[in-house]
DNA sequence: TTGTAGGCGTTATCAC
DNA sequence: GTGATAACGCCTACAA
């Protein structure tokens, strides 16, 4: 890392040592009344004095020091694939709003483009108190950075760290039983070909389901397919091109199902009726489509927030590992219904 | 602010006093070969044994304690509205890659629950470098404080501050002489309620093509909304109660025109033959509607991406304030078309 | 009750 | 060439 030619100082800062001068005390007493250390024993008419001066200085305290002394930033590492796709988004809003409100500050790290590693690591070297994770499998980053941070993980149950997550086995099941109750019997999924922990219990469960009630898919109606739009879309037309194609089918993501969606309509099917289509996540974007798109909600937003308040909580208390799931529920729209012929 | 009970410290870090005392030399001499100082005259030996302890030992430098020193964070601070609304989260993008590359962090503050002043005060306690501004009025913030730090602003060019910006009255021109060109003469707006520069100029853009080519919508076409999908609804409803209903519509916003879509489509009109509409900013929601939505595409990512440069740019060479003006194209798609009766 | 001394991890300025 | 010494802004002993 390169320091610029000029120094970028726009205009001195207010420090302790102003105040103390100001108001005829000694630095450390300033710091003394500031820190409102409960063991502080300063006398009245001095704290008075300082805080007053410290006001009219406009006095603010400076992080970067404070951690310096603590071996703390008060900042935590928040790591994502990229907001492209909303369920980050949302996640990166929760975590955000509860970081704001406790006093953290978020470094936000896209690995879309850049090394997750590499992220990480200019992490670590800004002293972060601890890491976020979503989206991104934990294996795959060096375990030996991780190890000694304060990580959370979202969406991604683990034993070695702390873990924030939906109910994804039960986001799969859900689906399942909202199909079968429509009466389907032909049964698609189309998962995302990246292997992440949620994605795979999302299958798990809605395959145990169908099992369950005695419905044994063939191995043409279980997709792969590229997590995106268009990926969604290509695998729905592979599905329409079989011999006798499903009638409903489950993606374990709306963007996936929201391709779905698209290559359905443009093949003329009318969704609902004569193909169900059913998403999971629950992103804002399936009210736009029409029909609106049926869904598992899982709760992004309070993702992000709980797994702020569980890293937080672990710094603060040295808590050990936990794992929190969180409920998921259908949110019924236009896309599924009762089976009727075609 | 409040420290935890327990220190969250994992693993003691290696520092330039560890390794020189690994190294057998002092620490200073250990700082002067490890910044490669151009100035530093130091023994080619004595260099290599300290490079090799730093790297045996796996010696990063405490960004905190080089803060603290140079004055200077090489932290960004980035305040945005929300990432709800995807126009953001791309901003947001492209800023977090360049900075990435260039080794800056990007601190997040969202203001949509947030005050942003509140996280305007939190970023300078951290001593961030500088800050850019998106979907926020730099008018409503404190100016005292906006006015010590670097500032680079986005969508909303200033006299004051530097910016970057899609080009708004290009758009609004754009988007009225595309309407023009395919036949429509009743022709009306749809904008946010929200005084954003960006907003402002798109709809004079608009409204001076309109005139020039001799065309006053009537006062009932000049529809002003809540910057929701749920607004660009509402505000379409209205138009179409009116005695003549326009023949197209341009919507400042995409997020607006989303909402549109809808309520056209539920009002069984046929987008793009019976009723053209028209976007603006090139989400990728809008492909994913059926019609697709015409929209002018502002490049988002790039903004972000320039903005950061700009940033860094000032911090390093001091430049003045400067203004970027990025092109804005039209991207035609299925929502608008030529006019015929209904 | 308050001031003095030392240190957090780093760099910069000097003597040596 | 190298090593003290001071400084960045702050906090925590400890001594006065």
């Amino acid at each position: 890392m390169r320091i610029g030619n000029v120094p970028i100082r726009i205009d001195a800062r207010v420090t302790v040592t102003d105040v103390a001068r100001q108001a005829g005390v000694s630095q450390p007493t300033v710091s003394l009344v500031l820190s409102n250390n409960p063991k502080a024993r300063v006398a009245k008419s001095t704290r008075a004095r300082v805080l007053q001066v410290a006001k009219e200085l406009g006095y603010r305290p400076n992080l970067l020091a404070l951690g310096l002394v603590h071996q703390r930033s008060f900042a935590l590492g928040l790591i994502v694939p990229g907001f492209a796709n909303p369920v980050y988004a949302n996640i990166v809003s929760g975590a955000e709003r509860v970081a704001a409100e406790t006093g953290y500050a978020v470094l936000l790290c896209e690995t879309e483009l850049v090394n997750a590693a590499h992220h990480l690591q200019a992490l670590i070297d800004r002293q972060v108190d601890g890491v976020i994770i979503a989206g991104l499998a934990a294996a795959t980053l060096p375990q030996e950075d991780l190890r000694r941070l304060n990580v959370v993980l979202i969406n991604q149950p683990s034993e070695t760290y702390s873990s924030v997550a939906g109910d994804s086995l039960a986001a799969g099941r859900i689906a399942a039983e909202h199909l079968l109750e429509l009466g389907h019997e032909q049964i698609a999924f189309i998962g995302p070909s990246t292997s992440l922990p949620a994605f795979r219990l999302r299958e798990r469960g809605f395959a145990q389901a169908l099992q369950a009630a005695g419905i044994a898919p063939p191995s043409d109606y279980w997709q792969r397919a590229d997590a995106s739009v268009d990926g969604g879309r290509k695998a729905l037309r592979a599905l329409l091109t079989l011999g006798t194609p499903p009638t409903a089918v489950f993606c374990a993501t709306d963007i996936i199902a929201l391709g779905a969606h698209k290559a359905a309509s443009k093949a003329g099917l009318k969704l609902g009726s004569e193909l169900s289509l059913l998403g999971c996540d629950d992103i804002e974007m399936n009210t736009l489509v029409s029909p609106e798109l049926t869904s598992i909600s899982v709760p992004q937003r309070e993702l992000g927030a709980l797994a702020v308040r569980q890293l937080i909580q672990q710094l603060d208390t040295s808590t050990e590992v936990s794992t929190h799931i969180l409920p998921v529920k259908l949110s019924k729209r236009g896309t599924t219904g009762r089976l009727r012929r075609r």
